[in-house]
Order: C-alpha cells, then sequence, then structure tokens
DNA sequence: TGCGATTAGATCGTGTACGATTTATATGGG
DNA sequence: CCCATATAAATCGTACACGATCTAATCGCA
C-alpha cells in the first residue's frame, strides 16, 4: 500500500513541473536580449532546413497547435525574423520560412545553446541518458492521457 | 568539438519542456472535473497541515510567487476551497487555509494521484530515481541562473 | 459533377507564468 | 520617536498554453 501525497515535493510530476520552470528561467535570462521567447527559439531552431514547414508540421516539432502559434509566429514575423504565406498547392496550408535576418539570429542561438552546453560542464552521456529518460517519459504521459 | 544543434528534438530542455506540457495535459483531465488545474492542485496538497500557510511559504512549496498565487488563491476562495486572512501578528503576511470542502477535495485528489502512480504500472524505485535526477536538473538550472 | 466529410489555420476565453512596479506594513539605528 | 530600509502581497503588461469553436479550402465518392 502506498500513502497518500502529503506534499508536491514528493511528484514525479512537481520535479518535472519546477525544473521545466527553472529552465524557462535560465533560458529566459539568456534569450530576451535577442528579443526570444523559449517557444520561439525552438520555433527558430525548427526552421532550420532548406524547405520552408507547414504551421502543422511546425507545430509538430515544437508539440504547439495553431491556437499558441498563430499569435507567435505573428510576433515573429513583425519582429522580421520568418515570412508566413500560403502554399499554392494547398491554400489552406501556412509556409512559414526563416528570413536572412533569422537565419542570422538561428546562428547566434545554435552559439548560445552550446556555450549552455560547455557551461554546464555535464558528462555528455550523463545528459544524453537522462533526456532519453525523459523522452520515454513523455511517451508514457501522453499514452496514458490518449 | 559539439556540432551545433540543429533540431529542437535533440535537446534536454525540450524533452523537459513537452514533458511537462504532456504531464499537463494528463493531470488536466483528471483534474477539470473536480474544477481545479495542476497548480490548483499543488496548493490543494501543499495546504495539507493543520497549520495556515502564508502566501510566501506557499509560494515556497509550489515554486510560485504573489504575481501568480494571487488571482489563483482568489479564484479557489471563490470557490469555497480556502479562506485568505491577514495574519495579526503582521499584518503584512497572508495566511492561506483549507475549507472543509478545501479538505474533502484534497482527500479525493490524493485517491486520484495514488491511481495514477497504480496504473503507470511503473517500478516505484525507477520512478524515484528518475524524481531525484530531475531534482537535480532542476538544482542545477537554478544555479546556473543565479 | 456536386456535396458532405475532412483538414488547416485562425479566433476566442480562461488560466497560468513572470518581470517590473506599487502599496502597505514592519523593523532598527540614531 | 522617526525615518530609511526591508519585506509581503498585490497589480500590471506581455506571452504562452489549450479546449472549443469557426471559417475556408480540399477531398472523396456516389
Amino acid at each position: 500500500m502506498t500513502q497518500p501525497v502529503e506534499s508536491p515535493d514528493e511528484l514525479l510530476c512537481f520535479a518535472l513541473y519546477s525544473a521545466d520552470h527553472a529552465m524557462g528561467r535560465l533560458y529566459r535570462g539568456l534569450l530576451a536580449p535577442m528579443g526570444l521567447t523559449y517557444p520561439q527559439f525552438l520555433v527558430l531552431l525548427a526552421l532550420g532546413g532548406d524547405a520552408p514547414l507547414s504551421l502543422r508540421d511546425l507545430g509538430q516539432a515544437v508539440a504547439l497547435e495553431s491556437n499558441t502559434l498563430t499569435p507567435l509566429l505573428k510576433r515573429m514575423q513583425q519582429a522580421g525574423l520568418l515570412t508566413r504565406s500560403r502554399n499554392p498547392e494547398d491554400e489552406r496550408a501556412l509556409q512559414v520560412a526563416l528570413t536572412d535576418q533569422g537565419r542570422a539570429l538561428r546562428a547566434r542561438v545554435q552559439q548560445m545553446q552550446s556555450q549552455i552546453l560547455r557551461d554546464s560542464g555535464i558528462d555528455p552521456a550523463r545528459l544524453r541518458r537522462l533526456r532519453d529518460d525523459i523522452r520515454d517519459l513523455r511517451a508514457q504521459l501522453e499514452r496514458a492521457a490518449g
């Protein structure tokens, strides 16, 4: 018999929740000077390929849907980082592509990311292991939520 | 030399971010029928002791500050789950305590939490290990963010 | 060929998050 | 006793998240 939970601190979900917030604060400090938020940073990374991505595929890459992405992409377009245009083959689909300015900023955030890894001083293998464990957890949670 | 990151999927931070969202969706499905959000669930758990908690101490327990907690607690008070009153010893401090209705709901969410653990079918030791690894990561992130 | 079902985004409402600021209360050295 | 300083919440503005719904474009198949 497991005892009933008495405090958030005991929970795996709270560890995840609070670690995510701590991660957000760390990245905010580094990204804000570049005018980026954390999900915008993810979008910038995801748009690395030569071909533009549809909002749908982009959403797949960053785990967000149109209700979140639409306004976010409009802000990034406003900032001159990307273009939003309809696919002539299918007028429903939105094509999102980086501008030159967006590509330049992408290179900077890649640098920043490398720096974080160096600064952390964590063994890369250990880091990959933790990442994969958390990925597995995510998969399990998604299966549970259906 | 590490290669520059090309996709969110490679990143530990994205694993954390997306796992946290998946966790949020799972809990939302279970908590919404009780009229609770995930951080409200954490508050309910944290208020388990007999003595009321100050907003400050409550914030410590759930990793949130007054700017988030003040409106959240007002909603929970509106729902009849808790009381908000000033500490006569120090009129700056807000005392937060569960009502009988709040305690009853707390018992229900404890049940729900036990059920989640049973349903997950994960080895409790493995689960604790992952929780502790994520806790350590959080501590490291907080140190890095200063 | 036409029209119901499907799909892609956009929109709306609610509720976190959080940096920055404000207001109210307490505290301590002169 | 007084006021500078510190501390506790509250407030404000911006930006996610996401369920639910809406609109427009495409598809499928009778």
